[in-house]
DNA sequence: GGGGAGAGATGCCGC
DNA sequence: GCGGCATTTCTCCCC
């Protein structure tokens, strides 16, 4: 098995790719080890290194970026040396299916649209989804109340938090509102907030939470696509 | 640009790697797209896809298993859809640098210590960790008081709960404390119980919400291989 | 650099 | 199936 062109590629800003039946040993945040096996072994131009098996979503074992990573040859084996400042992880493959290299080339950002701030966004220009004479203030997340979603005065002036989730609301959402609206109350210095959850539906627990606090919930979903483009003729891959 | 071979091997439980230039479309949880550049493609033997930049660990794309691809000629261009039951993704290949597909072979799973229940078994057999005198009743994370870490009495016949981080505790930690101390002192029908927070370290504001409930922090790290193994001269690699 | 919070979070376990 | 929760979570943003 040949060191050299692993050590070549690894020398330039290319990516590799490798198929190696191969252990893996882990020391750093925790420690791990992994018997033999056929895996997917990524090294990135930022040097992450990721090792995949053949099923399942996330990597069974992985170095963040900047690992330095050397190659050396035992025996039969192929050794793996990675590390950085904190970890560090041995690959030891006993054979290498195969193993390719190239430059890439990417500079293209995700587009995404449908995450809790696009909620906010969509609650902030319709406040009628909250209620009627509904007002909103800001929808800045770094306020100097905290990370509120959406604050505003409802039709009786009296203090509107809302706490948006893109996802079923649970009890920790609550709790977040709960601190949010306990910390208006005391910076504005007034004795009532109320406090609204705005999500696609609430779990029973949260509900019965929500309802120890005196708060409310609104059934809202995160915008899509369609909703939020249509009107200005915008898309995605436009 | 052939489709037949990338077809055949998703017809089979081959593992499917290939670099390609290329656009990825999603609408599913959110909705997103990505403009043109070159990425690793992975199509594992449970169907799970994932798209990786030059960069970064994550993947910037993905499908989770038991997704349907189904792969098509477009002048020039190949282009995948895949779908599962909520979800749906367009990658359109506008040129394909590499492709490869093997049969894997891997049943091991990860060894790993220094988790959390680690760190209750750890405690559990060391009682003096917490402090003289503590005596543990249950390290079980599920019982009917709800997922308690280490639950056990001090000298004094107090009830104490004790909640476990593997890293800084904050106050999410402090929050959930505080949840099973007073499921803890309902189900029971005591009045007083104690609560103890054991990680490396906590957070100021964390700190000052521990004390504010009356609960104590605990100085203890995860344990670590030698640690743990070193008794009973057992090995994670053997 | 630390704190706080979202994520198309994922994955695990128990009910 | 849902709920609750850990994760070598990762990532972003702000102080």
């Amino acid at each position: 098995m040949d060191a050299s062109a692993v050590r070549q590629a690894l020398g330039s800003n290319k990516v590799i790719v490798m198929s190696a039946c191969c252990t893996v040993s882990y020391s750093g945040r925790a420690e791990s080890f992994l018997g033999e096996g056929d895996r997917i072994i990524i090294i990135k131009s930022d040097k992450t290194l990721l090792i995949h098996q053949p099923c399942g979503g996330v990597p069974i074992n992985y170095m963040r970026d900047n690992t330095s990573i050397k190659v050396a040859e035992d025996g039969q084996r192929l050794v793996l040396d990675c590390r950085n400042e904190k970890e560090c992880m041995t690959i030891i493959i006993s054979r290498l299916h195969f193993f390719h290299s190239q430059e890439m080339q990417d500079s293209q950002k995700l587009q995404l649209v449908g995450s809790e701030k696009d909620m906010s966004v969509m609650i902030y220009n319709n406040p009628s989804l909250i209620e009627a004479g509904f007002t909103p203030l800001s929808m800045e997340e770094h306020t100097r109340f905290g990370f509120i979603d959406v604050f505003g005065y409802d039709r009786n002036n009296v203090l509107v938090v809302v706490e948006c989730k893109r996802y079923a609301a649970d009890h920790k959402a609550v709790e977040q509102l709960r601190r949010y609206a306990e910390k208006v109350k005391q910076t504005k210095g007034v004795s009532s907030v109320r406090g609204v959850i705005a999500a696609p539906r609430i779990s029973p627990s949260a509900a019965e939470l929500l309802a120890q606090f005196g708060y409310e919930f609104r059934s809202i979903s995160p915008p899509r696509y369609m909703e939020k483009y249509d009107s200005s003729q915008r898309r995605l891959d436009l």
